[in-house]
DNA sequence: TTAAGGCGGTGAAATAAGTCACGGCGGCCG
DNA sequence: CGGCCGCCGTGACTTATTTCACCGCCTTAA
C-alpha cells in the first residue's frame, strides 16, 4: 500500500530520527492492513521485518500441537514487535495474530538496522523496550511458578486496572477465554475465580468493566487458598 | 579489592572497547569476592551497578513470602547480570545468590553508561544478550503454561545436554531440589519423573551425570501423560 | 423468524501435583 | 569413631485444576 510520508513522523519509535534519516528510511517501509483473526507472522518463520501497529490490537502467542496456546502479550497502537529476530538473526519465537482489523507499518530488516547503527537514541529506545519486556516476562514466570490460579487472575486484574477518580477500574477486560490463555489456566477456572472474587466483594463486574473494590484483600488473598 | 588492570582485557563483554576506553573505565570497576550461598543483590533494592562473573556460579531467583523460589537462570564465568536496572532505572526485579564461592567484577552505573554511549558494539552486545534472555524467558513461560512436570523435566535435561562423541550427556546435573525450582515443581515430583524416565529406558544416571539414551521418545512423551 | 456461533456458568468426575512424614545413604568434621 | 547435614526416594493422603458435558443467553445473519 502507498505510504504517506507524514505517517513516519507520528511514530514514537522514530521520534529520535532526523528528517534526513526518515527520508532514507522511507523506501524500507510499507503500510499493510490485516483483517481480524489473521496471522501477521508465525513462530518458526524466517525473520525479515519489524512491525509497528498503527491501529488495532494483536496478541503475541505460542501455540502447542494440541491447539492450546499461551498469550505472551497483547499489544496496541504505537507498540512494535518482531525486532528480536532482526537483532539476532533467529527465527520467530512466537506467532502474532490480530484481535481486530489492524493497520501496520512494516520495516525491512536492512532499513531498520541501518538506522540503528548511527542512532544511539534509537538503540536506547530498543534497549529499554527489551528490558521492559524482560521484566514482564520474569514476572509472568514468577506468577506461573509460585502463584495459584486465584492469585494469577487477581494479579492480572490489578495489572490492567487504572485509577479513575479514586476507584480502580479495568476498562474493557478481555474475555474469560483470553484471560485464561494469558495466565496459563482453563476458561472454566477463570470463570469460577471471578465469581468467587465477586462473592467476597472484592470486585464488581459490569459489561466489560471490572471495578476493584478492595485491592488490598485481593493481593493478600493471592496464592493462599 | 585491588584491581589488576589486565583483567579487564580478558572480559568478553569489553572485547570491543579500545585501550583508551578501558583506561577510562578502570576507576569504575571493583573486584569483589563472595562466599558460597551469599546474596550479591536482592529484589527490590536500588540499582547502581552491573556484575561480571570471573569465577563461580550464581543463581538468579525470585523468592516469595513463604520461602519458596523460582530460579530464573544459573550463570557462570564471563556472564553478566544486573544491567537491566542500569538501563531503565528500576529497582532489582530478582535476587542473585552464589551457588559457590565467586569472584566478581562490579561496574558502577556511571562508568558503564558512559562506555555504552560511545560504543555501538557494546550496545549491540547488550542488545543481543537481552534478546537471548527474552527468548529463554518466553520459552520458560511456554513450558510452565502448556507442559506438565514430566515434560518440563525432560525439556530441561535436553536443554542442558551436550553431545560428546555421539551420545548426549548432561555433565553435572543440578540437585533435584534445584531442578525443581528451575521448572516450578516440587522436589518429590522431579524425583518421581526422573525415576520414570529411567524405567522407560530414556535416560541413565550416574553420579551427577545423565545420559540421554532416547531423545526422540523424551520429546514425544512431553506433556502427553 | 430461526439458526448458528461466540461467550459464559456450573456440576461431577478424573487427574496431576503438592504435601507430609518417613527412612536411607554418603560425606565431612570434630 | 560417631554424629550431623545435605540430598534423595517413596508411600499415602490432600488439594488444586482440568476436563467433559451440559445449558443459557446474546448477537448476527439468513
Amino acid at each position: 500500500m502507498l505510504l504517506n510520508p507524514q505517517i513516519l513522523k507520528t511514530v514514537p519509535l522514530f521520534s529520535s530520527l532526523s528528517d534526513e534519516q526518515l527520508r532514507v528510511l522511507q523506501p524500507c517501509v510499507q503500510q499493510r492492513s490485516y483483517p481480524r483473526n489473521s496471522f501477521i507472522l508465525r513462530a518458526g518463520e524466517e525473520t525479515d521485518a519489524l512491525y509497528i501497529i498503527l491501529s488495532g490490537r494483536v496478541k503475541v502467542l505460542i501455540p502447542d500441537e494440541q491447539g492450546r496456546e499461551v498469550i505472551l502479550a497483547v499489544m496496541g497502537p504505537n507498540e512494535f514487535f518482531g525486532e528480536m529476530g532482526l537483532l539476532d538473526d533467529q527465527p520467530r519465537s512466537a506467532s502474532v495474530e490480530t484481535l481486530e482489523a489492524c493497520q501496520m507499518l512494516r520495516f525491512s530488516k536492512a532499513g531498520f538496522m541501518g538506522c540503528l547503527k548511527d542512532n544511539f537514541d534509537l538503540a536506547m529506545i530498543i534497549i529499554r523496550n527489551l528490558v521492559k519486556r524482560l521484566r514482564d516476562a520474569d514476572r509472568k514466570i514468577e506468577s506461573l511458578a509460585l502463584i495459584d490460579v486465584y492469585g494469577r487472575v487477581a494479579r492480572l486484574l490489578l495489572d490492567q486496572a487504572e485509577e479513575i477518580d479514586g476507584t480502580w477500574i479495568v476498562r474493557s477486560a478481555p474475555p474469560k477465554q483470553e484471560i485464561a490463555r494469558m495466565i496459563g489456566a482453563s476458561r472454566e477456572m477463570v470463570s469460577r475465580v471471578v465469581k468467587d472474587l465477586q462473592q467476597r466483594g472484592y470486585i464488581r463486574t459490569e459489561k466489560r468493566k471490572v471495578f476493584l473494590l478492595d485491592k488490598i484483600s485481593m493481593v493478600k488473598r493471592a496464592s493462599s487458598s
